[in-house]
DNA sequence: CGCCGAGTTGACCATGTTCAAGGTGGGTGG
DNA sequence: CCACCCACCTTGAACATGGTCAACTCGGCG
């Protein structure tokens, strides 16, 4: 039951793409979890707020594990807008890419720590060892999850929609006693729910004159009403 | 390097989330293409247009690979609001999932047939072949970098880049001499891109008038310039 | 204290939606 | 073979949501 949760060497909360219990595929025994190749090759980073880990189009030498702090995932188009795709947070790993370059950036949004992993190497490793790759398949498709339903709200949800869902999915991470501590600015949320800043300000201040939620401070969103966000998150 | 196109075994065109060449991980020899373990256990179904393939919600027993046809795979919000996330043409990999549950609905566009493959069977084929494993890993990335793309047309692009965008992706696999036919509906493309079916509609209208295309049928569109287009898809 | 970046608020505007009416064309049955 | 029908599509006008632009506030820090 437990061991589920150890599909991928991390502190057990959920990611922000949470994976399923049981996301294991091919499905995993308990034992099995020892093998865990993942830990053996990685180098620490640290990364300042703002650093870029890689850029869309950099040859993708090396994927990561978050083990601290948040970092953002995104696209530009040639005039600048900026889509965050996911914030990942201790434990996801990204920087898996199907070609030879990353087709996306990472950037981190605070003070990050994070594990490298050789691609070529992790790539042989995983030749061998089927475990390694149902590990880096659970984490591929929890990312596809995500971005699907990532899509959704993006394509079929108006802003107070969007905010609400925001706020549960990040709550699920980042809430200590009904309190969120935001990592990100305004505009790293308005480029995740594809708003502008303003959209999200005037949608939080309604639902702070709703009492759904409270604004103790900028970075801070405490939860009044988890049942009814979560409705409106439907 | 022909051999590079033959990841999944299927007619060579590029699926509509294009896989990019070279696009196999870990990167595989030419040699190695011939264990095509997709072949041996799957069975052939067909499916009449409108035809729900599985439900989002459903157990994942199998997933599937395109023969012909259109499907077109898509998420419901509770108020009957639909996003569609891709749409699958020959050759095209889907149904393949992190949890022992589908987390998408697929439905034929047209009259369609599919192969369908028993999601555990592989799952034990994939545990000893790690070419197998790869190939799916090629799959689900070439899958997840389709949605990141989409996400970022669907956050962040105008109804005419989104159009635009639709255009240019859907000619690469359905043109035949600058005329593309549409498979699906105005509905469906409007729940492709995040818009009305209005919107969709007054939009192409609009490129007609300025010779950016013409539409000599409603499921006919030929493209008239196809630099300009690609310029508006950015 | 004053500056500066981040956030908020307001007025106006643009894009896309909604609602409603009319057109078109492919298939069916008389 | 033609008429009708129905689903699909187009068009128009009013409307709403969210975006833009600009002013202002707040809070942290030199």
């Amino acid at each position: 039951m437990a061991a589920h949760a150890a599909v991928l060497p991390s502190p057990s909360r959920a990611p922000l793409w949470s994976m399923p219990p049981g996301a294991v595929w091919p499905t995993l025994g308990p034992e099995e979890t020892e093998t865990d190749a993942l830990r053996a090759p990685g180098t620490v980073q640290h990364f300042a707020q703002d650093r870029r880990i890689f850029a869309d189009g950099d040859p993708a030498e090396h994927f990561y594990r978050m083990v601290s702090g948040v970092v953002r995932a995104c696209k530009f188009l040639s005039d600048g807008r900026r889509q965050i795709e996911a914030f990942y947070v201790a434990g996801d790993v990204f920087g898996l890419e199907a070609g030879t370059h990353y087709s996306i950036s990472a950037e981190a949004v605070n003070n990050s720590m994070v594990v490298a992993f050789r691609r070529k190497a992790v790539e042989a490793l995983a030749r061998k060892d089927t475990l390694l790759s149902c590990q880096l398949m659970t984490a591929m498709m929890g990312a596809l999850d995500h971005a699907r339903r990532h899509s959704l709200l993006l394509g079929r949800r108006g802003a107070v929609e969007k905010v609400a869902s925001f706020l549960t999915e990040w709550a699920r991470q980042s809430a200590v006693a009904g309190t969120i501590h935001l990592a990100m600015t305004r505009q790293d949320i308005a480029d995740y729910l594809g708003l502008t800043i303003e959209t999200v300000s005037r949608t939080l201040t309604q639902m702070e004159r709703d009492r759904l939620i409270a604004l103790p401070g900028t970075r801070q969103i405490r939860l009044c009403n988890r049942a009814a966000l979560a409705d409106l998150a439907a």
